[in-house]
DNA sequence: TATTTATATTGCAATATTACGATTAAAGAA
DNA sequence: TTCTTTAATCGTAATATTGCAATATAAATA
């Protein structure tokens, strides 16, 4: 079907699927990444350093936009991309809270 | 296309990207937490466990499986699957880093 | 051996994702 | 106003994902 049931999950079960699929792709790991680095973060710097076509990048822009994890200001023709800091320590929560589940619990016979 | 350039990206960004995939899915989540909780880990149980058909959880399995987060072992007719720790643990270290990046270093004039 | 039980695989339909060329929109420059 | 620049959107092709019914497989049991 290629839609997810997300209706049997927990709103915690999604929100962390959520932010593990946006960034479960390398184009968007790596404008993250490039915004990290940078401060300054215009779109086509972005265009220019990734190798995909300015479409491409404007979608994956647009998908971290969905989730919150960046934001975009307007500067005359151009538009500067930033991490979203809340959003960012929002999502690190989540994500570290479960990377941290104490693995010497987690014991079967196999 | 539906396919990912991975040539253009580095290893890191990939295995990054690799990782943040498999656990985008709300299924899979639920999955890796009832792993966690629970010591006997039978197939069957996750299949009652999630609202989800059994061919249908067999495939999720099989993703987990194929980054290494799971590992499954037969035991008579039934297959136990657990966490690997070691990959799990691997799978931390390459999060978590990208997660605890320096946000007061993320400087833009936005 | 035949039957049951538990899981994997196959095949398929519906939808999503990735990528890009072409086009559009909006702001600045000539 | 016209031209240029920058980024978003549209349209489309190729591929991937999600989910399940039906079937296959493999081990245990009767």
């Amino acid at each position: 079907m290629g839609l997810s049931k997300t209706e049997i999950f927990t709103a915690d079960q999604n929100a962390m699927a959520r932010y593990a699929k946006v960034m479960g792709h390398p184009a968007r790991i790596a404008i993250l990444q490039y915004l990290f680095e940078m401060n300054s973060c215009i779109c086509g710097d972005i265009v220019n350093e990734i190798g995909l076509a300015q479409p491409t990048i404007s979608q994956h822009l647009k998908e971290l936009k969905s989730v919150g994890l960046i934001k975009g200001n307007i500067e005359g023709t151009s538009v500067c991309y930033c991490i979203d800091k809340d959003e960012w320590s929002k999502m690190k929560v989540v994500l570290t809270t479960f990377l941290n589940q104490d693995l010497d619990e987690a014991n079967c016979g196999c």
